[in-house]
Order: C-alpha cells, then sequence, then structure tokens
DNA sequence: ACCTGAACACCGTTCAAGT
DNA sequence: ACCTGAACACCGTTCAAGT
C-alpha cells in the first residue's frame, strides 16, 4: 500500500537534471559504463528516451555530469594544519576511494581534458608543489607527474572493474593473474615470476600510496633548474 | 594501367588475420577508434563483415591485436652498455612515442589488464629497478609506480588525441586551454593561473621524461624497508 | 575451408505530435 | 514548457547459403 502511493509519487515526480543524473550514477554503479543506456534509463524514470534529452544534451554530457557528481560528493576540505605531504595524500586518497566505490569515473577522468571537476583537485595538488618549495619554473612539471600518475592508477582500477564478471571476486582475478605470471617462461620473464607473490599479496591502496610517495621524494630530490 | 592491376590483384588476395590486422591499424590511425568498424573494414578488406569473423572473435579481439602489431614493431632492444636509468628512459619514451604516432593504444593499454603485449616491457622495467639496488620485498611497488605514470600518461595522450577534431591542431587545443586557465577567479585558482604559460609552453615529450626522472629519483632515495 | 550478405537485436538521437 | 514514443541511421554479431 505505502510502494503503491510511493510508486505513483515516484511517477509523477517531474524530471530534472539532478534525478536524471542520479539514476545514471545508480545505473553505472550497477551495470558499468556499457549499461548506461538511454532506454534503461528512460525506464527506470518511467519516461521515454526522448524526454531526457530536453534535460541533457547527450550521453557524453551525462557521463560528465556523474562523473561530476560523484567527485563533489568526494571533495576533501583542507586541514589547517597538515603538511604539504600530507594534504597530497589525503587529495589522492579521496580520488581513489571514490574511484573504487565508482570505477566507471575512472575511465572517465582519463578520457576527459583536464576540464571542470577535476580543476579544483589539480589547483589544490599545485598548491602542494609550491609549500614543498619547488621552484616556481617547475610547478607544472611538478603537478604534471603526480597528475600522470593518479590518472594512471585511476585509469587501471577502471580496467580491472570491467574485466571479470561483474560480481567476480577481485582477489579471485588478481589469482590467476599471479598464477599467469608465476608460470611464465624462467628465462625470459625471470623478474615478473619473481614478483608474481607480491602481486597477489599487494594492497591496490597502500601500492597506490607508496607511489605518491615516491613522486614526492623525487619531487623534494629532484635538482630542479633555478626558477 | 598499374593501378588496375593492383586493385584487381588487392580483391583476389585471401583474407587473413596479418591484413585484417592491419586494415585495422590504418582505419583506427585515421578516423579514430569510433571510426573502426566492422562495415567500413569489411569495405576496405572489398568483402563482407561476416568474412572477418571467420578469422577474428570480434571487435575487442581485434583491438587488442591491432595493439599488439604496433607494440611489437616499436619494441626497444636492450643496449648492453647502458645504465638502468637510461634503459628506463629508453623504454619509456618507446611507448611514448608508438602512443604518441597512434594515440588509440594509450586507450586500449589503460583498459587492458597486464597481459601479453605490455608484459615483456613490464619485465624489462622491473629488470632496471632490480639494477637500481631496490630491495627484493619493494620490486613490486617500484615497478608499479614507474607502470601506471606511463599508462597515465598513455592514457592522457590517448584523451588529448579524440577531443577535437582529427585534424585540429594539438598547439591551438592546448591554447584554448591555456586561455581558460590564466582567466579563471584570481583567488580560488592562484595556482593554475600560475601555471597557465607553462602549460601553454611545455612539450609533451620533455614532461614525460622530467616525470620519469622524478620517480627514478623517488626510487632511488627513498628508505625503502629491507628486504 | 572460407566467404557472402541479409537479418537480428541492439544502440544514440531526432522530431512530430501531444499535454 | 515539458513529455511521449515511433522512426532514423547506425552498430556488433550471427548464420544460412553459397563456392
Amino acid at each position: 500500500m505505502a510502494s503503491r502511493t510511493r510508486g505513483a509519487e515516484r511517477r509523477r515526480e517531474p524530471l530534472s537534471r539532478e534525478r536524471i543524473v542520479a539514476a545514471a550514477v545508480e545505473l553505472l554503479d550497477t551495470v558499468g559504463e556499457s549499461g548506461l543506456t538511454f532506454r534503461a534509463l528512460a525506464e527506470r524514470l518511467a519516461t521515454g528516451p526522448g524526454a531526457i534529452y530536453w534535460h541533457i544534451a547527450g550521453r557524453s554530457e551525462l557521463l560528465v555530469a556523474a562523473t561530476d557528481a560523484v567527485l563533489t560528493a568526494a571533495a576533501v576540505g583542507d586541514e589547517p594544519d597538515a603538511t604539504p605531504h600530507e594534504t597530497v595524500r589525503a587529495l589522492a586518497l579521496g580520488l581513489f576511494d571514490a574511484i573504487d566505490e565508482h570505477p566507471w569515473v575512472g575511465a572517465q577522468l582519463v578520457g576527459t581534458p583536464s576540464q571542470s571537476p577535476m580543476l579544483p583537485i589539480f589547483e589544490q595538488l599545485g598548491r602542494q608543489v609550491r609549500a614543498l618549495g619547488v621552484p616556481q619554473g617547475a610547478w607544472f612539471s611538478a603537478v604534471s607527474a603526480l597528475w600522470n600518475y593518479i590518472l594512471g592508477v585511476a585509469g587501471q582500477n577502471a580496467a580491472n572493474a570491467r574485466i571479470p564478471q561483474p560480481a567476480t571476486d577481485r582477489t579471485a582475478y588478481v589469482g590467476s593473474v599471479a598464477d599467469h605470471w608465476a608460470a611464465l617462461d624462467a628465462d625470459r620473464y625471470v623478474f615478473t615470476r619473481t614478483v608474481a607473490d607480491q602481486l597477489r599479496e599487494h594492497d591496490d591502496r597502500a601500492e597506490f600510496l607508496t607511489g605518491i610517495d615516491l613522486i614526492l621524494t623525487g619531487i623534494t630530490a629532484h635538482r630542479w633548474p633555478a626558477g
């Protein structure tokens, strides 16, 4: 009875950009990027595919809007007492977790020019680079390195999420790759074989942070040309 | 006259995996990933779309095969006298140039689990990490950082290539983003504004190498746990 | 064994027609 | 102003039928 009322209310609720984007995020989370279809979306919103076009220009605008919504929700506030190093870690981790929860965002970020939703994060990263004492002439190079690394991990995570069947255990998948590595030719792939167990037992999040630390160490230790 | 003969010969040449893959690479280079269509491919090969399926399982296998072909052609040989640092640079640059020439490869690499075509490169990178004196327990972490960075740049390059119209000057596009940055709000985007000119004048290739250097510096300077 | 091309089951997007 | 849903112009993939 309550559900009948709710159903009726939902059908009458007018469409809006927000409702469409929220439904799109839900669809992307549950069935992946290839499952985001105007027909599926229209069905969920109890309308026809054409109605959506009144509010959103097309599929790629919808994808950008969905990414924007997720990133806005994941934005990190400034901790006034944090060191630059800590702030970079917090920013990067915020992105990492958002992408971990919504893997399709990773693919979206990699495929998007450094535009709207990522600009604030770029800015915040940049300020930390400045605070680390990098000479001004090298600011762009230093942020770029961090940026490319973060987007690289984002892309990998997105790819990992869409390879096996939606529900397959990530652990099982990593395990099968590790088995493959361990079984490689002993001469041509000494290194990869040796590292197979480290792949099996690694923690994505910790590994990600190690990479951030490496780049920060590099940024600090690098002999930048005076600028 | 010669062209008539050649045309006739081409039509009679039997299909083969190699011819299909070569045609696919050509199509991807000229019209991008969305232009690689079984119908367009079939037309180029003077046959029907169904014929292709006799030799290749489907679109994604075709994409993998095309990527494989490009990477194999771009493989770098071992320079016996090179330092680990130099070898890493050469490997990374080989990938960078291959992706620069065939931007769709970037998207493909990011979307692919560390499987077949990239394994030899992963192995070679790993050997250099070993040669740098990284303790064995940290090998995986160190290569992963390099790997994620390289794939991040790959993805960015692929994205940049598919944003503007195929033939638009890359310089003009970068310039327009730089203009956008320079016009941002002075309070909220101090850093990004300051860096707009560095974006405008930067060289992708040099920037890429700087990032590699930073990570290598980090790998060398990092206080790894003994292992 | 290999090729053909019509047919199937989808897409995103548009647009006349409705309210 | 906003919604509807049929229609258009595509896709990847399959498959009976040919050679």
